[in-house]
DNA sequence: CTACTAACGCAACAGCGTTGCTAAAGTCCG
DNA sequence: CGGACTTTAGCAACGCTGTTGCGTTAGTAG
């Protein structure tokens, strides 16, 4: 049955409305979407049975009927995230509009083993959700891994994480949906879903324990071709400079962490963001990590100083520059938006 | 009426399917769709009505009764190329498969205007399909332009060129749908159209009058948020290089133009190939355009010994090295194509 | 000739958005 | 106050998509 792709689809394009505007009302709903004013209502109709939406009074035309107003309920859906660091365990709890709830951070033993990660897991998810009922966890993490399998191929320098299916245990140890995923992707995940639609092509740039970016291109998750796309620091732009961790030779990461101050590191991004924009015409910039925001506004304005001027750009190749809205909680937010998005957000048409 | 894009979708889904393999038959698309056999049975129904595809005899299992067989009739429809450079313009007629059936070059006049271009284009088309029924004409340049609205921004280094809505304009002559793209984009749709599914995240890489790249990523052209996505060449590679034509130093066409040799050149090439893999993870790399096909089995080994060395890569990263099938005509046919991609191809949900 | 297998295709059906029309809830104005 | 007008809402019938159910067809095997 395809049809039920069709209304998959403009559900949430409903909810991706509601979720960007205080309010919907089905005229400007129908004008949006190219729907019907019937088709609309039976949209709405549909999602406050579902209690995703709820009536919000009336607007008061000069003339005419007056029209239903509606708005998101933020608490009619919650998921989890988890930023599993090297250290420790950050979960955060979400609601549907993308706002963080409530959270908790949990240390992890030096070299934890996928057994010590899931306990912890366990116990601060039931801790931190008692009794509500949730759409889904989300575990964000250093790669490389698979995303569409959700095993880690082998994180970075942690000892026994080596082609472990961390989706499916944590799924039969919770008794819910669990996706993994790329830190970077996660958190640029987070970024999207509460932008709304305007926010097609973007890169989230993170400086924590690395450099990477996600990238959401065309309105949706960029993962590539093995799920490993992000490792943007690991591009060159110094041929013959400085050795990086990696093997190779003046990466974006190795000059960028051997930069004098925080304002040259910054600057080095900067040239890195614009080749960025050259390859892939981005309208928005967001900067995360802990590391990038503990000089947060340098950053800012060294990026945006760099798009505006290292390239005669026209005036019509617009790019917003911004730090992102969640602090810290990026990527935890970010990994429980996976969630949301993938059972409210725009269907995959390869996937139904 | 939005169930015509259901439609759409599963008619381009087994156009797709026809372009790529010699046979199709009812079973077998069923299994790949995920549709159900009565389903297929209606859409290969329509597409034998249109003329699309074409009963080919019967494949007789090894019990029951046999199954009728169809192909891709690939002589259904046509489309016309055209490649704008600054000297000449290069035109080709293309088949519903991709196949390059007729070609004509027309010189342009030094700084030609747009009046002399429309009329080149006007009787070239004429001359190469007389009287055949055409879905379109695609016309592939340098940029700066406008996909969206078919406008060139200011060709670069095209006096006459400033705002001019060419695909309005070409369209009001020919009497036919007219698409304006980059040089790059048209190029990388040649290849995706012609690959079929499978080819879901490549970059053709052009050097020709400039160093560029077209991007089809996740199934789809990636144009970016001005359309102005492919200017890998203005990349930065070496900070503090040498002076690009962009203003910025070190990029990596400006590098890679004062090798010394095509095989420098290449390995220059092959390390911005690699920070494109490292950002995107693609799975195919294409190469193209007159200046590199000169030299280009240098470029091709240079690219994928730098692909398979410059980085610890894994071995699941596999990565294809290829150099176009078609040759110079890459930009022609892709602009042909797009048009082809454009009505049989995946519909556009938010065109539907 | 009968049993079995695999593909085919007609007919009824479910569910999506659309169309056509009527009703409802306001304002405006004489 | 009441009728004309405007804007929104919603019921009912409809068209079209893919699905389901089941009988038919064209083969092989024994």
């Amino acid at each position: 049955m395809h049809l039920a792709y069709l209304r998959d689809y403009h559900e949430a394009l409903v909810i991706a409305l509601a979720r960007a505007q205080p309010t919907i009302e089905r005229g400007t709903v129908a004008e949006v979407t190219g729907l019907t004013p019937q088709a609309v209502s039976k949209v709405l109709t549909r999602l406050v049975e579902g209690g995703l939406i709820a009536p919000a009074g009336v607007r008061r035309p000069a003339l005419g009927k007056p029209a239903a107003v509606y708005r998101l309920v933020p608490e009619s859906r919650w998921a989890i995230g988890a930023h599993v660091s090297r250290k420790a365990l950050r979960l955060v709890l979400t609601d549907l509009a993308g706002a963080v709830r409530a959270s908790a951070t949990t240390p992890l033993p030096a070299d934890f083993t996928p057994d010590e990660l899931l306990a912890g897991l366990g116990a601060g998810v039931t801790a931190l959700a008692p009794g509500r009922e949730l759409t889904g966890v989300g575990i964000g993490m250093i790669g490389p891994l698979d995303q569409a399998t959700g095993t880690v191929r082998g994180a970075h320098r942690l000892r026994h994480w080596h082609d472990v299916p961390l989706a499916d245990l944590a799924g039969k140890r919770l008794g819910l949906p669990v996706l993994v995923d790329k830190d970077v992707t996660a958190a640029v995940t987070a970024e999207a879903w509460r932008r709304g639609a305007g926010f097609r092509d973007a890169a989230l740039i993170m400086v924590e324990s690395g450099l990477g970016a996600g990238l959401w291109l065309g309105g949706a998750v960029h993962r590539g071709t093995h799920t490993n796309a992000g490792e943007f620091g690991h591009t060159v732009v110094q041929l013959d400079g400085p050795l990086c961790v990696c093997g190779r030779r003046g990466c974006l990461e190795a000059v960028h962490d051997r930069a004098a101050d925080p304002a040259a590191a910054a600057a080095v991004l900067g040239t890195g963001v614009v080749n960025l924009l050259q390859t892939l015409d981005l309208g928005h910039i967001v900067l995360a990590g802990a590391d990038l925001l503990r000089h947060g506004e340098i950053y800012r304005s060294a990026v945006e100083r760099a798009v505006r001027t290292e390239v005669p750009r026209a005036d019509w190749l617009t790019v917003e520059v911004a730090l992102t809205g969640l602090g810290t909680d990026a990527i935890a937010a970010g990994a429980a938006m996976q969630v949301l998005n993938a059972r409210y957000g725009l269907p995959d048409p390869t996937g139904a």
